[in-house]
DNA sequence: ACAAAAGTGTTAGACATACACCCATGA
DNA sequence: TCATGGGTGTATGTCTAACACTTTTGT
């Protein structure tokens, strides 16, 4: 590989890695966590999964080519995607040196965006979180790190706001958190600290149409990444 | 830019940036939070300070290349590198577009390392975080972040093992904290997490040739990263 | 004996955890 | 009226924070 590089105005050939950005994308849905996967249509790793990702422009920054890739293969943007780590081995890419820089972020729900494919993508999946297919390069890895990541900060941050809907019930939440981390949490304890944090308000309206008590409906004070 | 990269057995010319690594290494000396940089001697950022860094090659991993640029820039290696976050800024290095992956790690004590200079580098020194002087590309930034996860890993892990002699008292201890925090510790409070925590064990032996009473001396349990 | 740093314990408040029953609604 | 999820409080243990005096040594 073969990096031509501008340098005191002379054009300077260096070889160097190629730079990628990867997204990993998550979301809530029926009752799992899932993330977003695309069927790779030819070379070497034909018919794997891949997360969406591409090769970074000269003209955008890291974040830019995290959204446009994101966008360009899945339709979906106008999401907070944050960097996760670069992955840098040698062999993570049989086709030749590519370092990537891994993103992630959390969408609300699969509904709410159309996917779309592309020549290269013969389809594209929210796949369970528990139940990856064969996955190229190393993106195994990176969803591991990512999913590591999402939980600690569910711990320190309102990062949740942004799997949920505009109004939810407090068990709504909880049964985001505990999907997440994949354990149960205690009902009462857990909403005292919701509540308390301040992260959370009532709206005054609740869920209709269900054959129980009707839970209070909440939403987020703000709608950004915040520490708790 | 142009990147030449190997894709499906054929010669493929593409357009990208170029990707360096750079270092951030902090020491404790004089009672003071150190950072080691490095004098560019000519080229746009002539006279400017920067850390040590280089371009990644293609048989190297981005650790791997960390330490080499680490190790022929400044002569210091055997040390842990861990990676900090990847700058992507447009407009970073003016020579050319270059994202960095930024690394940091720290060492016990500038005296235990001969750094050295290189035709490109004229000098190279251990500067005060509080009094940086005149950077070069986004390199106060880098180091501005480098010492916020410093000072979050404080609290979390053994981390300051590296910066610390064999031995040392529990005072060399709380100072170690208290100048990379920027605050004073209650010393009782201090003293009882630290034992408590496992983290170090007594020697046995005293400090002599002072004219106070002895302090205990202590060692870490384990040189090596961990969680508290 | 004195100067100087080493060393030590207790209390109060904040926060996390464990735990069980009544309430409001639709069917 | 019953089935179902919604909603609530208290007691206990753990961790953090505030705080001042005695001990040991070299000079």
């Amino acid at each position: 590989m073969k990096v031509i590089n501008h340098r005191a105005n002379k054009l300077k050939v260096i070889y160097g890695p190629a730079v990628a950005v990867d997204a990993v994308l998550f979301t809530l849905d029926q009752g799992q966590l899932k993330v977003l996967l695309i069927k790779i249509n030819n070379g070497p790793y034909q018919n794997k999964w891949a997360l969406p990702g591409g090769l970074v422009q000269l003209n955008e920054t890291l974040d830019e080519a995290a959204k446009r890739v994101l966008f360009q293969k899945t339709n979906i943007g106008d999401i907070h995607l944050e960097q996760l780590y670069t992955f840098g081995d040698l062999k993570r890419d049989t086709r030749g040196r590519v370092i990537s820089v891994a993103y992630f972020a959390l969408v609300s729900h699969p509904n709410n965006y159309k996917v779309k494919t592309t020549p290269y993508y013969s389809e594209i999946t929210w796949q369970p979180i528990k139940n990856l297919p064969l996955m190229a390069f190393d993106h195994r890895k990176i969803i591991e790190d990512a999913l590591e990541r999402l939980k600690a900060k569910l711990e320190y941050t309102n990062i949740v706001y942004s799997l949920l809907p505009k109004e939810f019930t407090l068990t709504d939440l909880q049964k985001t958190y505990e999907i997440i981390l994949g354990k149960k949490l205690d009902k009462r304890n857990f909403r005292k600290k919701m509540i308390f944090s301040s992260l959370i308000e009532k709206t005054g309206k609740k869920r209709k149409g269900e054959p129980h008590r009707p839970a209070r409906l909440y939403r987020f004070a703000e709608r950004k990444l915040k520490l708790i």
